[in-house]
DNA sequence: AGGAACTTGTGAACGCGGGCACAAACTGGC
DNA sequence: GCCAGTTTGTGCCCGCGTTCACAAGTTCCT
């Protein structure tokens, strides 16, 4: 099995600790509205609280939450702080995780430069680039290396994370070297199907993905239903024989 | 889960040619590899070829398109420019989407210099921007507006599709303009819970969340079971009375 | 013409995730 | 100390999505 996953599906035993994947994308939401409120010196919340500010309702939160451990107190709600780590620590945002990023495109300055993830425990310990002109460059105080030097900069910095801005074509090769190099998460920005091996994980973003299932539900709310299912929508399409 | 994504959850009526929301969301996928075939000159290919490149199983693959109507033939297989056709107006790419971007950050200007867009159907109408310095700036050919202009640039462009690229901070009330304007689906990419009117779909990327999630499953390879669960992991963090 | 090889379309089984509803547990007032 | 009010944790059920396995339909070879 080669995976080439899209969604991430891991089937490995759920035994003891194993948290529904369902729950694991939703707990940075939590951890998100955990830090807001934080912020704002609220103490503690309930799960209907939480859930509202999370834009979930309350009894899948508690259910979530549950999966972690029992760290709520009944008749009272949980206690921010004390709640905010624990899923941190889940996630694994108590430690460091170096990340690089191939490809300064618009999108690689973009994440470069985006400040949500050093608050998050992610550091972009390298950008590589493959345009010698673009070598040197500084985004986000760091400088850009050259393609050459992936698997230096990898090792040196001994990322697990790597991220690929990189055009299609290029995106399968830079995955070879970037699982080469150490490397056994990748996000894949590229419109391609990546292959790696097994133990690799890679998650996609694909941008224009998301535009095409916005607009097929407003087709679907201007048209309900064309019942053009039946006659041709338009004659100069016509199956070949 | 091509995730980034969090559920849609549309519980609108399935009646009739209702096609399944994880459908919808492979289609874009399939629509991909079947043009990347086409270019390839390749003219007709079996579920199994397709599966391949689109990175999903070939059962699936077929209850998926069976969804759409009966394209395939039975020995045979796909035609893969008929099918390429038949997905495409499925989605609703065979028409015009105009798309309006409001923040013209690091990622607003990716997006709107983004290639992929413009292939498939959708055509950046606006840019949209706070700061006066920006407005006049030419990004894709298409200058920056001040932020007052919003409802012109959405309503002059009959535009249904909005891109939120802004602070959070300002996520809520420039989606609460758009909506106000004509907007009924939304791209949002700031890392807030946007509250909408029924009726308007919003879709969320969230570039830090897709890296949480990684960095879960790197933790767990590193260490399979902590059991970690039962003695705290560290004396610093006690749970408050 | 007939049969072997191949491929689609789909009925059926299964597992995951969501939501309801309630027992268990905690707080505060009297 | 006891009772009313509150909120968590979870057992249960239901529906969606995935996968298997096979009947139905097509092509090719003899």
């Amino acid at each position: 099995m080669t995976a080439t996953v899209t969604d991430v599906h891991v089937p490995r035993e759920r035994g003891a600790r194993g948290i529904p994947e369902a729950t694991i994308a939703r707990l940075p939401v939590y951890l998100r509205a955990l830090t807001a409120l934080s912020e704002r010196g609220v103490a503690s919340a309930s799960s209907e609280e939480l859930a509202q500010a999370a834009g979930v309702n309350s009894s899948k939160l508690r259910k979530d939450l549950s999966h972690l451990g029992s760290y709520g107190t009944r008749g009272v709600g949980y206690e921010v702080e004390y709640l905010r780590y624990q899923i941190a620590r889940e996630i694994g945002l108590t430690q460091d995780w170096p990340v690089v990023i191939v490809g300064m495109g618009n999108l690689g300055q973009a994440l470069a430069g985006y400040g949500g993830f050093a608050t998050r425990g992610f550091r972009v310990a390298g950008l590589v680039d493959n345009d010698p002109a673009r070598v040197g460059e500084v985004y986000g105080q760091m400088p850009v290396r050259h393609l050459d030097d992936l698997e230096d900069v990898v090792s040196r910095h001994r990322a697990s994370i790597g991220v690929v801005t990189t055009p299609s074509a290029a995106a399968q090769q830079v995955a070879d070297r970037l699982v080469g190099a150490g490397v056994s998460a990748i996000l894949n920005f590229a419109p391609t199907v990546l292959t790696v091996p097994n133990g690799v994980d890679v998650r996609k973003v694909d941008l224009s993905i998301e535009l095409q299932i916005l607009a097929y539900h407003e087709q679907r709310k201007a048209h309900p239903d064309p019942l053009a299912a039946v006659v041709l929508p338009t004659d100069q399409q016509v199956r070949p024989a």
